[in-house]
RNA sequence: GCACCCGUAGCUCAGCUGGAUAGAGCGCUGCCCUCCGAAGGCAGAGGCCAGGGGUUCGAAUCCCUUCGGGUGCGCCA
């Protein structure tokens, strides 16, 4: 392997980090941005800024915007936003970042948005806005209600995410949940910032083991007609869970199937269990709150006289990616058993892939990594150029092959976001849970959502980054306290609701229905609001529709989880400010003015965090008692 | 041997695609507290961001390298 060949996936890198690249940091893309999303507006300002600068000639035209930002400070003290354009443009402007600092400076304090401007550090430009900007901000998020958030950042482009795909052969086990999950919510994030998402799980139905399957639930199928089978042999499948499929055969086939071949009782079997195995799999699926759009028979790649990966094996020969060659063994691992022959061999060291993958097994069937590169062609084929799939942690020395493949096959048109879940250690108020392998005993996913709920799964799971490996316990998940994140979160919402209900006695007429509720509420006197912790979490709220985008852009929806975690502890600490400080409290008896204003915020919070549980397939309950 | 992921406070983890003095929860230390709803509150200690080089105005973040942990390594999916 030289350094050249492994360029490529760099290449492919930062061709997806363009691809995502959001239009509110494109100049070119200057349109005005919704009203809601306050940085995408003080960026634009800042943008405004800059373009006056070039008008007077003191810059030159054609600079490059794009790493201009616009951030909250980590530091309050340094003001409400914070840009690094000087920092950023100094270098192509020819001049010094604190000179252009102060030129830019100047510019922006003569914006309507802005109370003060000053120059700080390097050339940071603090920018302190206007009060009215933020409770602004709040009655937008009361205006916009659960389109709050909502970004045209996809632009309506299809993405395909394709998560699970798990094999058919039995239930499924715990470690299937996070990718179930992540991939659930990942979808849900991308349509929420624009995107046009399909949802789509790829049955393996076509090798091997579905043979094995079928063997298996053959055996039951005996078994239910009264035979003794005795002990499952190995390599079976030997789990109750087929007792079904042999009894529902028995049922509708007698013993019909006992007098035929093999040849010909497999394919009726094989299907009938591959069927009941998925209809299992999309229950369970259902229970954790987990769906799909499309399931991708692998078999139908094959089936009914046309064989699409023997045409892909052939688009790639036509693209001069396939010739006939040897392998050298791995280095490493012992590889048993090892045939050195000549092979059908794609070039993924082409692609910055390690080396060259094999399409044909020994027997002369296509191997899995084959049908798999016709899988993503026919993605591409179906119109959808942006691909992320959702793998285990046991898969990732597949991703470069993979990536591979998709740039060979679509010609580098597609780009493919591989995603890897780390392992989840399952514990029970910290001590492992034990599972044995042996007769098919493991946790089942049904078992989890059963006994802690699919709420409780899906936000733990969402609250570590995809590629961490993540405890998960069975006991600390249903604490009522803050310790417990999904508690904590949804209790947030759920006492803004208890607000509500308590506030009816000083405010007779606050509307149940909670856009009534909003509607009533943007009317409020916004500017009673005064208290520097009720400030902090107007901006809080403010910062929701870019979170969305960055936790879009870099398909990470544990951003949503983290966030809203702190969005509910702001809420419940300024609550609690309430107990020692009756005047902060949000419901004053004897001023409905202020009352209204403090609901208002009230219900900017619970809309955000019902918004944001919702991106991640999270119930947000009204109450919790 | 090779590839990919991870390494941040005593523990579990964030860190917004390169920004200012690195954050949160738990635990620890010291004060305070009886509720609009049931997580108590406030303050404090605790860090060479695994180690070492490099890139630049600026690095926990990008590149190289060493160490330590995880995952995988023709024809299974």
């Amino acid at each position: 392997m030289t350094g050249s060949l492994t360029r490529p996936p760099i290449c492919v890198r930062r061709r997806l980090f363009l691809r995502f690249l959001p239009p509110a940091f494109n100049l070119n893309a200057m349109t005005e941005p919704a009203p809601s999303h306050l940085f995408a507006r003080v960026l634009a300002r800042v943008h405004v800024a800059c373009a006056a600068l070039v008008a007077s000639g003191e810059l030159p035209a054609g600079l490059d915007l794009s790493r201009v930002v616009v951030e909250p400070p980590r530091d309050a003290a340094h003001g409400d936003m914070a840009t690094n354009a000087a920092m950023v443009l100094a270098r192509e402007a020819k001049t010094k970042p604190r000179d252009l600092a102060d030129r830019l400076a100047e510019k922006l304090r003569a914006d309507p948005l802005i109370a003060a401007v000053e120059v700080a550090g390097p050339g940071f430009i603090n920018l302190r806005l206007k009060e009215k900007v933020w409770t602004d901000a709040l009655a937008a998020v009361l205006g916009a209600g659960d389109g709050y958030g909502r970004s045209r950042l996809g632009a309506g482009e299809k993405v395909n995410v394709e998560y699970v795909s798990a094999n058919p052969t039995g239930p499924m086990h715990v470690g299937h949940c996070r990718g179930a999950v992540f991939g659930d919510a990942l979808a849900g994030l991308l349509a929420f910032a624009g995107y046009d998402v399909t949802r789509e799980y790829y049955i393996n139905d076509a090798g091997a083991q579905v043979d094995v399957l079928a063997c298996s639930a053959f055996l039951r199928y005996r078994e239910a007609l009264g035979e003794e089978i005795g002990a499952i042999p190995d390599g079976l499948y030997p789990g109750d869970y087929l007792k079904p499929v042999g009894a529902a055969l028995a049922r509708d086939h007698g013993r019909t199937l006992l007098q035929q071949p093999e040849s010909e009782w497999l394919p009726l079997v094989r299907a009938r269990a591959i069927d009941m195995m998925m209809d299992e799999i999309r229950t369970d699926l259902a229970a954790l709150n987990v769906r799909h759009d499309v399931f991708f028979s692998e078999r139908s790649l094959i089936d009914g006289g046309t064989d699409r990966v023997g045409a892909t094996i052939d688009d790639l020969r036509a693209r001069g990616e396939i010739y006939e060659g040897r392998l050298s063994p791995p280095k490493g691992a012992p590889v048993e058993d090892w045939e050195d022959r000549e092979q059908t061999l794609f070039r993924a060291t082409d692609f910055g892939d390690d080396v060259d993958r094999p399409l044909k097994k020994s027997d002369g069937g296509y191997t899995y990594f084959a049908s798999d590169i016709a899988y993503h062609r026919t993605k591409f084929d179906r119109g959808f150029a942006n691909l992320v799939d959702v793998w285990g942690a046991d898969h990732g020395g597949y991703v470069k092959r993979m990536q591979a493949a998709v740039a060979a096959v679509t010609g580098g048109k597609a780009v493919l976001d591989v995603k890897i879940v780390q392992l989840v250690r399952l514990l029970r108020n910290g001590q492992p849970v034990k599972m044995s392998k042996r007769a098919g005993e493991f946790i089942t996913l049904r078992d989890v959502v059963d006994e802690v709920g699919s709420d409780a799964v899906r936000f733990m799971m969402l609250f570590r980054k995809n590629d961490a490996t993540l405890d998960f316990d069975l006991g600390k998940v249903l604490e009522q306290s803050r310790d417990n994140p999904v508690f904590y979160v949804q209790y947030g919402h759920a006492r803004g609701h208890s607000v509500f209900r308590n506030a009816r006695e000083t405010l007779p007429d606050l509307p149940e229905d909670t856009a009534a509720r909003a509607a009533y509420l943007r009317e409020a006197r916004l500017e009673r609001l005064s208290d520097a912790s009720e400030f902090t979490l107007m901006r809080q709220l403010a910062l929701y529709p870019r979170l969305v985008e960055a936790a879009a852009v870099s398909h990470e929806p544990h951003r949503i989880a983290f966030y809203l975690y702190d969005l509910a502890s702001e809420f419940h600490g300024l609550w609690t400010r309430g107990r020692d400080l009756p005047h902060l409290r949000f419901i004053i008896p004897n001023d409905v003015e202020v009352t209204k204003a403090r609901l208002a915020l009230v219900q900017g919070v619970v809309s955000v965090l019902a918004s944001g549980l919702s991106v991640l397939g999270v119930h947000a309950p009204d109450e919790m008692r």
